[in-house]
DNA sequence: CACGGAAAGC
DNA sequence: GCTTTCCGTG
């Protein structure tokens, strides 16, 4: 498990997605700002990972859901979701196969693991995960327009 | 299926 | 840098 704190400026709003367990009652409060795809002027575009926890948050759950442990999640329709992933990427032969070559190279970036012996089933290193910077925060050093949650090496 | 190298795309 | 595409291997 990890905490999260949070420094609210004056008349700030920030909007959260919630997303729960099945399974435990554990949640991770996400702000949108840290993983959604920011429209704004050099953005840079959505990941693989910030797709999935969109998509697990809204519970939308024929393609992805979540699993029985802590971060795990089942791939219930692994074409469907590669079809999903396509349209918002605008690749349109978008599949499985190449869906998740995309999830091995998260591997090596402590993002995500495989759970061995479950077919389609993978795990986010949540302990792994780090606010990098609150946007628009005075004192950060380094601070860039668009903050993100990163995984800790 | 799952893995990971290699190369290309953006 | 983060995939996308392709593909040989187990």
């Amino acid at each position: 498990t990890f905490s999260l704190v949070l420094l609210i400026e004056q008349n700030q709003e920030i909007s959260f997605t919630f997303l729960t367990f099945h399974h435990s009652s554990e949640a991770v409060l996400f702000p949108d700002w840290a993983y959604k795809p920011a429209w704004s002027p050099g953005s840079r575009q959505v990941q693989l990972w910030h797709f999935l926890l969109e998509l697990l948050g809204r519970g939308e759950g024929g393609a992805i859901s979540w699993g029985g442990e802590w971060g795990e999640f089942i791939i219930r329709d692994p074409e469907r979701l590669a079809r999903l992933w396509g349209e918002r990427k605008g690749k349109p032969h978008m599949n499985y196969d190449k869906l998740s070559r995309a999830l091995r190279y998260y591997y090596n970036k402590h993002i995500l693991h495989k759970t061995k012996g479950k077919r389609f089933t993978y795990k986010f290193n949540f302990s792994k995960l780090i606010l990098v910077n609150y946007p628009g925060f005075p004192s950060s050093p380094h601070r860039s327009p668009i903050s993100r949650f990163m995984f800790r090496k």
